[in-house]
DNA sequence: ACGTACTTTAGAATAATTCTATTGTGCGAA
DNA sequence: TTCGCACAATAGAATTATTCTAAAGTACGT
């Protein structure tokens, strides 16, 4: 997985230090992840690597201005970050605070706004809040 | 203002105390607002309403819990709190940190998942992300 | 090997929100 | 009306998440 993580840091064009690619093997292991900072923290102390909190964020936040991350936030401030950026939304169960993505092409949304004069639309994102009985 | 300040808070189950009604006051002045509590608190205090930030906090909690304020939450952990409840959407100008109002009917979401077995959708908020050339 | 610009780090600083313990108040009952 | 009490308001401390700072470390082109 190392030579991956080195490939996707070189793409984003970060330096590939021993913490960036501690991180990267930890995030990018192809299983698509919803975590806080402080999951990735403890991700990579289980995983022998040691980071501290500055870098988690500034990884993490380099990571989503490359576009290898999506940051989501939530109702209460708490932010998760993505590892799965195909286009998608997500649902939030209210019951146990977990996330799960809806596959992009499952939802489509019609009539947004035109907003002319040079206004481009970054994103769009849909959340479905969802509560068990 | 004040008599119908006085009935919301009636309607939502709440004491109409001073600083309750102080702040309804404010909030419901007939005009639609995202505010975050920073806000709340000057407007107040420019109205001459004396409350403490604890209790802006409380109040704003149970306004919304009652469905008379609808709390958005954006990137960043950044909170406002719409007086509009009516079904509608956001958009967020990342420019100028504003948030604007997307009347309801002119977005449509299909292809919702079916969640089945007991679980009820509470919410489908949609963030359409403009940035301005 | 060297120099430098980029990185990491610990810990302090900040910001937003919640908690705590005390004091105050609306309102029904006497 | 006055009383009592449950509910509410308050100041300030505490918590949580995140960012900043300044100093020490490291990748990498030359």
């Amino acid at each position: 997985m190392r030579e991956s993580a080195e490939r996707l840091l070189l793409k984003a064009g970060l330096r590939p230090t021993s913490q960036r690619l501690g991180l990267a093997a930890v995030l990018f292991d192809g299983h698509d992840k919803h975590v806080t900072a402080d999951d990735v923290m403890h991700l990579a102390s289980n995983a022998g690597v040691d980071v501290s909190v500055a870098t988690v964020y500034n990884t993490l936040g380099q990571l989503c201005a490359a576009g290898l991350l999506r940051r989501v936030t939530l109702d209460g401030g708490r932010t998760f970050f993505d590892t799965n950026i195909s286009a998608h939304h997500h649902v939030f169960f209210e019951d146990d605070d977990r996330l799960m993505d809806l596959p992009g092409d499952s939802i489509q949304v019609t009539g947004l706004p035109d907003l002319g004069d040079g206004a481009t639309i970054k994103s769009v994102d849909i959340l479905v809040r969802v509560e068990r009985r």
